[in-house]
This record gives C-alpha cells, sequence and structure tokens, in this order.
DNA sequence: AGCGAACCTGAGCGGTCGCTCACATCATGG
DNA sequence: CCATGATGTGAGCGACCGCTCAGGTTCGCT
C-alpha cells in the first residue's frame, strides 16, 4: 500500500464517556423499538438515528453498518436470554429426570419471554446476516448437550432409542414449540399448563 | 371521477396465447431460482427479468407489484404441497390410530420435500406480504382438523388430555420437526426413521 | 396481404436507502 | 482558559430499487 493510504479506519469505534455510552444505548433501543414497530426493511437507519433522538453521522461512529448494528443488537438479546437460561438450568441437571425436563422447558420458556416480540422480529424477518452462523452455533451447542443429557440418563430411556435422532427430536421439539408460542400463544409463555404438556411430550417419548 | 381519469386498469393482465403462457412459466420459474440462490432482498425485479430472458416490462404486465409476484409464486408453491399432503392423506383419517398418525406424518414431510430450498426462503426472509394471512388460515384450518380428530378418537386417548391445548401441541410439534427437518436436516425428509420418530412423539404423548 | 390485438422491449423516472465527510460542539487535563 | 481529542451534526452522494410508458414486434384472422 502506498503513503497516500491513510489508513481510513473503519467507523467503529468503542465509546468511552458516558455520554457516548448513552447515545449507543439509546441507539440500539430505538433499533429495537423500530424493528419491532416497523418490520426490518423499514426500519431504515436514517429512521432509527432520529428514533434514538441522535444524528445518522453518530450512529455511523459506533456501527460501521446497518448488519452490524442489527447483529450487535441481536447478540445483546441472545445474552439476555442466555443469563435466564443458565439460571434456570443451572442446578437442575442432576435432578430426577422428569423434574430436569421439566426445568429446561420452564426455562426455555422463561428465556423467550423477555423480549417476545423482538425474538419475533429476528426469528421472521431479519436476513441471513453471518449472525446466522452464530444460531446455529448456539443450536449445535443445545444439540450436543442434549446428547450429553440423555447419555448420561440412558437407563432410564426406553430401550432401542437412536440417541443421536432422539436428541435432535427433542431440542427441535422444545424449541419449536416454544417458538410456535412466541409466535401465536405468547400468553402460553407463562403459563404452567404449556409447560407440563411439553414437558409430558418429551417424558414420554423419551421413556 | 371526471372524464379524464382513464381507469388506468391496473397492469395485471391474463396472458392467453401459449408464447405469453411460457413468459409467465420463465418468470415464475426465475423468480423461484434467485429468491433461492441470492435471498429475498437481492431478488430484484430486474435482476428476475434478466434471469428469466425477458424484459422488465413483460414481467409487469402479468404482476402488478413484486409482492404479487412472489404471492403467485408462493400460492403455486402451497398449490403443489396441498396436492401431494391431499392425495397421502386422502383415505387414512379412518384408519387405526397409530396408523392415521403416521400417515398425516408422512404426508407432512413428502408435501415439504417438493420444494425445500424454496420453502425455506419463504419460511424464513419473506416478509409480512399480506399473504402471511394465508398461511394463518392454512395453520388455522389443520388445528381445526386436528381438534376435530382428536374429539373423535376421544376415547382412544389418555384421559384428562385437555384437546385444546393438545391439538396446538401436536399441530405445533409435527409442523415444527418437519420444518427442523426443511431447515437443518433435508435429508430427513425422505428417512423413514424421521416418520417413526415424529409418530412416535405423537402417538406416546397422546395415548 | 393487411390489420388490429396481444405481446414484448428497455431507457429512464422518482424515490429511498445505506453511508460519508467537512465541520461544530463538548469535556478534560495542563 | 485554552488546546486537543472525543463526540455529535446533517446535507447530500452514489447506487439501486420498483415501476412506467412510448413504441416496436409477432400472432391470428380475414
Amino acid at each position: 500500500m502506498p503513503a497516500t493510504q491513510k489508513l481510513r479506519t473503519a467507523p467503529r469505534k468503542q465509546a468511552i464517556q458516558p455520554r457516548a455510552l448513552a447515545t449507543v444505548d439509546a441507539i440500539l433501543e430505538a433499533t429495537a423499538r423500530i424493528l419491532v414497530r416497523e418490520g426490518y426493511d423499514h426500519a431504515s437507519t436514517n429512521r432509527i438515528a432520529e428514533a434514538a433522538g441522535v444524528s445518522i453521522g453518530s450512529l455511523y461512529q459506533y456501527f460501521p453498518s446497518k448488519e452490524a448494528l442489527v447483529a450487535a443488537l441481536m447478540d445483546r438479546h441472545v445474552e439476555e436470554m442466555s443469563i435466564v437460561l443458565q439460571r434456570e438450568t443451572a442446578r437442575v441437571l442432576d435432578a430426577p429426570f422428569e423434574s430436569a425436563i421439566e426445568h429446561v422447558v420452564q426455562a426455555m420458556l422463561a428465556a423467550h419471554a423477555v423480549n417476545p416480540k423482538l425474538h419475533k422480529v429476528f426469528v421472521e424477518q431479519v436476513p441471513r446476516v453471518g449472525r446466522l452462523q452464530k444460531i446455529r452455533d448456539i443450536e449445535e451447542g443445545a444439540l450436543r448437550l442434549a446428547r450429553d443429557f440423555l447419555e448420561h440418563r440412558r437407563t432410564e430411556l426406553r430401550p432401542g432409542l437412536d440417541l443421536d435422532l432422539a436428541s435432535f427430536i427433542v431440542v427441535a421439539t422444545v424449541e419449536a414449540l416454544t417458538h410456535a408460542a412466541v409466535l401465536y400463544r405468547p400468553d402460553l409463555l407463562a403459563d404452567r399448563r404449556m409447560v407440563n404438556e411439553v414437558r409430558d411430550v418429551v417424558v414420554r417419548y423419551l421413556t
């Protein structure tokens, strides 16, 4: 690279002063609001900046692209969900079989109740950002965890079960029923009957 | 309306001559290809017309908007799936319980195997077109069918089952496992083991 | 052959989008 | 209290998008 290349560092910047932190936060909050209210492709960066009460220039000081902005919001959302998930599943994996399943289901529902509307937008509308890979990673982690759990409790399962296939089925079922609740019946996210039914589906399938 | 209003009929037109039918077909085929290959928001109408080997003007002779074009493709896809579904479930709803469930599951998987990649795009990317209502209608129809079926077979189910909740659970489970297969394990769509597992999940939950 | 209808063409309009940059304002340490 | 970096501004650029329209080409029919 010749000397003329000024190394134009990409416009990503780390906020330091409290004022800047507030700006970043306002932008993320506004992004969430607009995404939920208007949908992904009506959520233009200009509109987001306006809703956040900052100029479009400020937005691009902290996020190098719209994609990066949405990805950052996604990270924050996933982080919040993970905290709930881990808190609710910390001590139960050695609990009695049925109770362990129940707690995991309960945790999934609670995690998705953090911000169901935003979650719905991510699931339904946000395009194949590179971040989709991250979702796949989470998915794969869940699959491995489930697989290990089933292996560990092998003696309590009905015989003849293909553990690989069974873990795929179980993970997909719990996730999917949770998502179905998010999309169509958000009222069920906090309903104990939902927890019981999903637990029954899984336990009856496995034992 | 004053006389100056020329009643500018919207640019939708019905193709008559075979040449025109071929054009319409080429446009729909190209739309499917581009949607799968590039994703919804990189699928510009100009790009689609180019891929179809017709001019952009021709495209807008038959489809009044991009939305209408995608909706038409969606209709065609849903139609193809419905044919498979109905063919596979026509005679089995009076079959023995377990066998009936199995055939429905088998039919769902077969229907989704028609064009899984396109289905994936519709599920993941196509925004809240008005057509989303149509999907909800199908969903609701499935729910009612399931509810009626369970009612009809009430004596074969375990007691204490809340039929409303149970039909939601069953429909969501079958749909969701099918979709999980479409998205992550398309190989399972034609795998008999998958049919067996999903049937087991449902039957064990219900009886 | 001739003619009206059906069909097809593609340059380009009006608009929006993501994003940049030259500059203003604020906050802090010397 | 001023100098300097951190922070904030917003007009506007270039690209692309959905879509139109004035006019050409082909078809079906007499």
